[in-house]
DNA sequence: CGCAAGATTATT
DNA sequence: ATAATCTTGCGA
C-alpha cells in the first residue's frame, strides 16, 4: 500500500489558533467501512487556554471536552444542543487545553462548500463514537499538501462570551 | 433530583 | 422567529 499522505500528530501541538489557521486548504480525510471522503478545510474556529470563556474547557470542562486536556491530535466529538455532532481536533500547547472546530469543508467531489460545523461533521460521517479517535491514524488524516487560499480572519461564530477574540479563518473562494 | 444554557440547524 | 433535543453543571 502506498505511502499516506498524512501529517504526523506531533503537527497539532501548538496553540489552537496557529493550528486553526495552518489548517485551512489542507485536505480531510476520513475513511468509511465502503469509502473514504475528503473535503478541503476551509472554515475553522479555536478554542481554548484559560482566558477563553468561549471554550467548552472553561465552562464545561468535565465530560467529553475532558479531552481537550489530552494529546494533541485526538478528536473531540460534542452534540450541538444535544443534536449535531460536531468535529474538533484537540490541539495541546502546554497542557493548555484547547481544539480546534471545523466549521466549513469543500467535498472533492463537490463544487459547493459546507457551510457549518454539523452540516461538515454529518457530511464526514463524524458520530460521537468518533471522540478520542486520532487524527493521524486510520480512519482520520489530514493532508500535508495545502491549497493556497486567501484567508479572513473574524470573530467566533454562534458564541455569547469570548467574542471579542477574533479566531475564526475563513477561506475566501471564488 | 430538577432546571437552565448551549461552539446548531431546519422549518415556519 | 422558533422548535427540536440532550449533555453538563449547579442548586435544592
Amino acid at each position: 500500500m502506498a505511502e499516506r499522505d498524512a501529517l504526523a500528530c506531533e503537527h497539532f501541538a501548538r496553540p489552537a489558533i496557529d493550528v486553526a489557521l495552518d489548517l485551512i486548504g489542507r485536505t480531510l480525510d476520513v475513511r468509511d467501512a465502503e469509502t473514504v471522503r475528503s473535503a478541503v478545510i476551509v472554515e475553522t474556529e479555536a478554542y481554548g487556554g484559560v482566558e477563553d470563556l468561549a471554550s467548552h474547557a472553561a465552562f464545561r470542562p468535565g465530560g467529553r471536552a475532558a479531552i481537550m486536556r489530552e494529546t494533541p491530535g485526538l478528536i473531540y466529538v460534542y452534540a450541538a444542543y444535544g443534536m449535531y455532532p460536531c468535529l474538533n481536533i484537540v490541539t495541546n500547547p502546554e497542557g493548555e487545553p484547547s481544539a480546534v472546530l471545523i466549521r466549513g469543508i469543500l467535498p472533492l467531489e463537490a463544487s459547493k462548500s459546507i457551510d457549518g460545523p454539523g452540516r461538515s461533521a454529518r457530511w464526514l460521517g463524524v458520530t460521537l463514537d468518533d471522540q478520542g479517535q486520532s487524527i493521524c491514524g486510520d480512519r482520520f488524516w489530514v493532508s500535508t499538501s495545502r491549497v493556497p487560499l486567501p484567508v479572513e480572519r473574524t470573530r467566533r461564530i454562534g458564541i455569547t462570551r469570548g467574542v471579542d477574540t477574533e479566531w475564526r479563518y475563513v477561506a475566501r473562494l471564488e
